[in-house]
DNA sequence: CTGAAAGCGCTTACAG
DNA sequence: CTGAAAGCGCTTACAG
């Protein structure tokens, strides 16, 4: 083992080995049988890069292989179950395919996504994952121009497939499990409160047509103030909600884990009238079954997503396709 | 834009812009001032990049300098907040400094553990950061051998820097708030019990020691029976208290926001039993202050750990070398 | 069966 | 002030 000093290459070894560079690399990447080297010679090369602590420069075996295995994905943060199940599984499914995954982190943020984007592709990628992405159809030209295949996962964009959850489906089943529970628990019917996420987005867009759906079928009317759309942070649920102090039954559909934070925080201040009110989530969370008054979540099928995803590398499809994952509801007590 | 063919290179620059492939790599990487080539050539290969979607191979530029800027991270999952803000800090923070970050899962497996660091040496990456490794002493082994710096995080090893919590004044101050938890709340003061972790990781020997130091200090005797370190998941934490039908007062330390969603399943099958029960866990998650029976938790200070374990990057120092950064108690209710 | 040589895309010391 | 040339560590078509 040598200390900090340079690295040993595959020159080194050949010199130790009394055999050529070539031979060496032949071993090393497996293709010795194949050039018929001797067992013996194999062996002999074996040995002494493990003795050497060898380990192939892969920027230098790329770059002449002019190819990298490198599939980059952006995730906006790590900040609740569902995006970390992504990069996890993401991480997973790209190493058994032997690819090397490169996640990274962009924090919500259109620019730091753009060049998370740049930077993947100058490592090289050959393709991305765009997951969550804010402009996804920017991030897709810019992969087009420099000849990178890229997907976009839960937010759908227009010029590449998207994958992404069945949205309306899913908050049409969790609005009906709700209104269900209203009624058999509490013996009340009316309208449900939609809060957290932003209506221009796409995701709360689609939910909240499920949302709305799924009153229209139920005979209800949702008057436009039940719709409290104020962005995601726990403190705009939590604000939003402030002045509510039912005096009677209630029912909130709350988008996702973060604004469920607030959600929960609103309820605890409500004391005794907490037990008039029940809600659901569109989001899992491990600790959600533990909450008083949550009788349901929305569990994203992310391996379901991922492998849809996975199934598009490498064979381009038509530009914009667009295909819907079912969720899977949890319902609670 | 030039569609999926090859991608473009100085060369194809230099023919457009009429300049050479010197000129054009001088003014993309900025150093054009310093060779004082002319402003107007400047901007026109600059224009020109920017026209052919340019950008640069970094495994090429790399291998010629002879360095990457890639600092490699391994974290064990993402299944809770305490890794996900890790590798989300860690991001920050590398990019920050320049560095192209890379992290990887490695599942709590040995074997995957040293595989990854592998693999993030093969790329080239200058410093890894073992976040939570089982065996960091195999992979400080190897990346010396490699000539790459290496610096344990979360959990420590003897051949190289280590930052990690201080575990026993963290378990230290969390026992002490539920013990007088339990004597305020229910009049009560006995042993609690220890749920979670194994004894033979060194996290939860520190916490084990800061529950029984804090035990002495009140003069309360722990019974063996009393440890219940039988692993990290739920349904172990559920398991080892599904006999415990307390009929008084009890207190519960709870290592580890997974063994907690056990430990908050049991305490529901109590029913009214439960008011009698208070426990406290060491890690945070948001939705902990919402858990009836929970005094408080323990958060670890990930920035401050990752700010220190940045400031060893490049400072070789004295092998085995361990610093201790404190937790922040949360108290509730 | 095996090795010398070219070349992946870049950077930079060097010579003009 | 500027460009030709060498070389980073590898792989592979090619010639023997």
């Amino acid at each position: 083992m040598n200390k900090n000093k340079k690295k040993t290459t595959i020159y080194d070894i050949a010199a130790l080995a009394d055999a050529s560079p070539s031979a060496v690399s032949a071993v090393l990447n497996g293709t010795w049988e194949k050039r018929r080297l001797s067992r013996k010679l194999a062996a002999r090369v074996m040995r002494i890069a493990e003795e050497q602590g060898y380990a192939v420069n892969v920027q230098a075996s790329l770059l002449r292989r002019e190819k990298s295995n490198i599939v980059g994905m952006i995730v906006p943060k790590y900040d609740n179950r569902y995006f970390g199940e992504i990069a996890e599984q993401f991480e997973e499914l790209a190493r058994a395919r032997g690819m090397f995954p490169v996640v990274t982190c962009t924090q919500r943020d259109p620019d730091l996504e753009f060049e998370a984007a740049r930077e993947l592709i100058s490592y090289q990628a050959e393709c991305l994952i765009s997951t969550g992405a804010t402009d996804p159809d920017r991030i897709s030209d810019f992969c087009s121009a420099a000849g990178v295949q890229s997907i976009n996962l839960d937010l759908p964009g227009t010029k590449v497939p998207s994958v992404i959850s069945d949205n309306r489906a899913g908050a049409y089943d969790l609005t009906m499990l709700i209104l269900d529970r209203c009624l058999q628990d509490l013996g009340w019917s009316g309208s449900l409160r939609f809060v957290g996420g932003r209506l221009a987005d796409h995701n709360t867009a689609a939910r909240l047509e499920g949302f709305l759906a799924a009153h229209r079928d139920r005979g209800i009317e949702v008057p436009d103030h039940h719709v409290l759309a104020a962005g995601y942070s726990a403190d705009s649920a939590a604000r939003v909600l402030a002045d509510f102090r039912p005096d009677g039954p209630a029912g909130i559909f709350v988008n996702s884990t973060i604004s469920l934070e607030g959600v929960v925080r609103w309820h605890r201040t409500l004391g005794t009238r907490a037990a008039q009110v029940r809600y659901g989530c569109f989001d899992w969370d491990p600790f959600g079954s533990f909450l008083p008054g949550n009788v349901g979540m929305v569990e994203q099928d992310v391996s379901g997503m991922l492998g849809k995803a996975f199934s598009f590398i490498g064979h381009p499809e038509t530009p914009g396709t667009q295909v819907l994952v079912p969720c899977r509801l949890h319902r609670f007590d």
